[in-house]
DNA sequence: TTTGAATACCTTGTATCGCAAGGTACTGAA
DNA sequence: TTCAGTACCTTGCGATACAAGGTATTCAAA
């Protein structure tokens, strides 16, 4: 891996460590299918492609923190629309306190409260 | 993989993406062996063992982040004092800004800003 | 009616990386 | 000289994001 190579990596780990969150999170507001949910997390330059976010949105179906239905489209096939369960949110609190714990475990250090 | 291994494995990824760079925060501040810095990053639970911090550590040596020099203890035998050099701190400016965007991002989905 | 472009969903193979577990080596005290 | 404490390092495994490629549906234009 050549030299700057460092901080785009750097900066996908980070990125990865959070995109089930930031799906739970968009989810809680709306349902929405794929293509949105990826267009979403890019416009806050949270970059997400097909390959990970279809799987990443059937293990969360798997594990009951989603739920989908079919609707049709205007244009083009219909579209799997998916939807935040009751314990999904329940675990999105609890991401929710994760974060925040993390948000302030970094500001800990930058400030030297060691 | 069952029910609250989620929040567990989740919190395990978030912790992932921002531990090179904690590390670096923690050596911009002081020269550190292997020990102190699991402890400070525990302190702030941040969990990390030994198998995951040592080969980091090599790694971002090799890629010219981090220097050690060995120090003499007064109880077991020496330790390797790492240290950030020039480069190092250089690539720390750019995860602090990298950090900032993410936190930023989080907290633009949460409000819809969408 | 058939072809092709656009849209949507999904799978496979690969590389990365944290972690559990286990190993080596140095030190000082019993 | 043996043992406990400390420190450094490696190996094998599992999880997972991503690149690349595949299938299916729709509609419009030829």
């Amino acid at each position: 891996m050549e030299d700057s190579g460092f901080i785009e990596n750097s900066r996908t780990q980070m990125r990865r460590g959070v995109l089930e969150y930031s799906i739970l999170l968009i989810l809680d507001r709306d349902d929405e299918y794929a293509s949105t949910i990826i267009r979403k997390l890019k416009d806050v330059d949270i970059i997400v492609v097909e390959g990970t976010l279809y799987p990443l949105l059937i293990r969360l179906k798997n594990m009951g923190l989603l739920n989908y239905r079919w609707q049709e489209s205007t244009q083009g096939p219909p579209r799997k629309y998916y939807m935040i369960t009751e314990k999904g949110r329940a675990q999105l609190r609890e991401l929710d306190a994760a974060w925040s714990k993390l948000v302030q475990s970094i500001e800990s250090i930058r400030t030297e409260k060691l």
